[in-house]
DNA sequence: CGGCTTTGACCAGCGC
DNA sequence: GCGCTGGTCAAAGCCG
């Protein structure tokens, strides 16, 4: 497939003279193809500083090609889950209408999950404000969820995502043999962040954490994004859906937009097939919307900062 | 000794 | 009111 050039080029304002095209307007269209290219003619104010940077943008344009496989075995991966799931809600459908309680009414109907494969870790947003929650206090949780794809440090919920959590309880629940574990934010005292986090209920592999309540902190250690994507169970970015980071005003990432909502929503009886459109809507919307996602470019820029040495805008979120 | 995990108790909603 | 279930508390234990 060809989502090998949706503009991944994120924004990352790592050139110091950025060429008017890659940066400024991420319009996700399919073939807008910004492919980092290094031989491209330098601008001509500074090349001597440029030099050392040519081969840092080399080694960006295979992260961001690594970026873009990620995201199509992402899609892939996701497609294969998404089909998963319709059969086991239309199975469970049929011998569950008599036991449907209303407790589950947010169980699976409206999330939409990511299995990754190819990496360890993989992880899928979807942010929902409230809606569901208990009508007062519904003001300041908001909750977000993600989907963890981890098999390595497998027994333990101990999912770290470079905050740190102190368990203070763990539940079985009724509809998931697998229990659920209870986290709260333990770095400042007054940080009312909790996050639960439970296996999915059939594919064991896959953890689901629900993050509510934003962080009134910095993060104690930031993130330690394997741009390798190929190690244990940190998830890749800090993935502030719904303003996680404090100082910004709101940073919506619309994963679930109104059109894709339904879209599988709507499938829920026997939707028959969804077309590779979805999933490249969902790869551009993915992709466009960490784009516009100031902290996941920080902390992108943080990782490759941290290789460049080069003092980028880690400071300023 | 301090911080964290474990784990049973306790409590609040909700349906009957 | 009762029972079920999810969420939280806190005592006890564990570990560096
Ligand atoms: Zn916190």
């Amino acid at each position: 497939m060809e989502f090998e050039f949706i503009d991944t080029s994120l924004g990352l304002d790592l050139k110091p003279n950025p060429p008017a095209n890659s940066l400024g307007d991420f319009s996700p269209k399919r073939g807008d193809c910004v492919d980092v290219d290094v031989e491209r003619k330098p601008s001509p104010v500074l090349k001597e500083d440029t030099g050392g940077l040519v081969e840092e943008l080399r080694r960006m344009s295979t992260e961001n090609k690594k970026l873009t496989e990620m995201l199509s075995i992402m899609c892939e991966n996701y497609n294969a889950l998404h089909n998963h799931l319709k059969e086991l809600m239309r199975k469970n459908s049929d011998h569950q209408l008599f036991n449907s309680r209303k407790r589950k009414a947010e169980s699976e109907d409206n999330i939409n999950n990511i299995h990754g494969s190819s990496g360890n870790n993989t992880e899928s947003i979807s942010s929902d404000e409230d809606s569901s929650k208990k009508p007062r206090e519904s003001t300041k949780g908001k909750v977000s969820r993600v989907v963890v794809k981890t098999e390595k440090s497998d027994n333990s919920l101990l999912l770290k995502d470079g905050y740190q959590w102190r368990k203070y309880g763990q539940k079985v629940t009724r509809d998931n043999p697998s229990p659920r574990a209870y986290f709260k934010c333990s770095f400042a005292p007054t940080c009312p962040v909790k996050k639960k986090v439970q296996r999915s209920a059939e594919d064991q592999s896959l953890l689901i954490a629900t993050y509510e309540g934003e962080h009134n902190h910095q993060q104690p250690s930031p993130v330690e994004v394997s741009l390798g994507f190929n190690r244990a169970a940190t998830p890749a970015s800090v993935l502030s859906p719904a303003s996680m980071v404090s100082p910004r005003p709101t940073v919506t990432l619309d994963l679930i937009q109104p059109g894709l909502a339904n879209n599988t929503a709507k499938n829920s009886v026997h939707d028959v097939k969804e077309k590779p459109v979805v999933q490249q809507f969902l790869v551009e919307q993915m992709a466009s919307s960490l784009t516009r996602d100031p902290s996941f470019t920080a902390a992108l820029a943080a990782a490759i900062s941290g290789r460049i040495l080069d003092q980028t805008q880690i400071e300023k979120w």
